[in-house]
DNA sequence: GCGACAG
DNA sequence: ATCTTGTCGC
């Protein structure tokens, strides 16, 4: 018979409701741990997660990509394909990317020294981003690299590489903006679980050596909307 | 009430 | 996120 491509349904109790989702954030946020060095920067397994939707089809693709934290190069890779479970809404994209996250890393055979997220840890309105979220869920270190700055206030980082400028929420420092390249646009780096927010700068800066964006998520995002192309 | 708002 | 061609530059 014909393979069908699997198709990874949401945990029965994935929260449906934004009442719901907020409850869930609300019961886990205290369990984040913010501190911690991962595996020393430039060693270990790192892996990067993204997703791709098509909200017409309502299909959504999870890419998790394995990279060698020296060389950076590829050591393993999966991707899973799903139901769009949650619209997006600011403040709880956790709930639409994480169960195809999941899927995708319970698909590699190696364990994940530190875990790269495309969005935010701790920056985040009740302090429980996607990269938290997933922290909590799976024990493992991560953290957040975002594109833009959210809801997020910032002066202008220095203009060379490794240049960093605190991310704030009022007064409070709640991630970085952090210069990858040159006089190219800072990346937003904030702690997702298990790791400080000093190792998840040096962790950015370690694997974003030839783009602006981490090696981990440049792969992470190439796969997942090639997987979801070719279903 | 209105605007802003990771992906 | 996604809709979308060419184009300037190393």
């Amino acid at each position: 018979m014909i393979e069908q491509p699997a198709v990874i349904r949401p945990p029965e109790d994935w929260p449906t409701t934004e009442a719901a989702a907020l409850a869930v954030q609300d019961r886990l946020r205290g369990l984040v741990v913010r501190d911690g060095g991962g595996p020393a920067p430039g060693t270990g397994t790192v892996v990067g997660v993204d997703v791709a939707y098509d909200d017409d089809r309502d299909l959504v693709a999870a890419a998790a990509v394995a990279l060698d934290g020296g060389s950076l190069r590829v050591v393993e890779t999966a991707t899973v394909v799903g139901r769009v479970s949650f619209p997006y809404v600011p403040g709880l994209l956790a709930f639409r990317e994480i169960p195809t996250v999941l899927g995708a890393l319970e698909r590699l055979r190696r364990t994940p020294d530190l875990v790269v997220c495309d969005g935010y840890g701790v920056a985040h309105p009740r302090r429980f981003g996607l990269a938290s979220h997933l922290g909590v869920l799976t024990g493992l270190p991560t953290i957040g690299v975002a594109k833009n700055p959210f809801t997020f206030r910032f002066t202008a980082p220095g203009p060379r590489r490794g240049d960093a400028a605190p991310l704030l929420d009022g007064d409070e420092e709640v991630g970085r903006a952090l210069r990858t390249r040159d006089g190219v646009k800072p990346v937003f780096v904030s702690v997702g679980h298990r790791v400080g927010l000093p190792e998840a700068c040096a962790h950015t800066l370690s694997l974003a050596r030839d783009y602006r964006l981490p090696e981990t998520t440049r792969r992470a995002d190439a796969l997942c909307r090639q997987a979801l192309r070719e279903i």
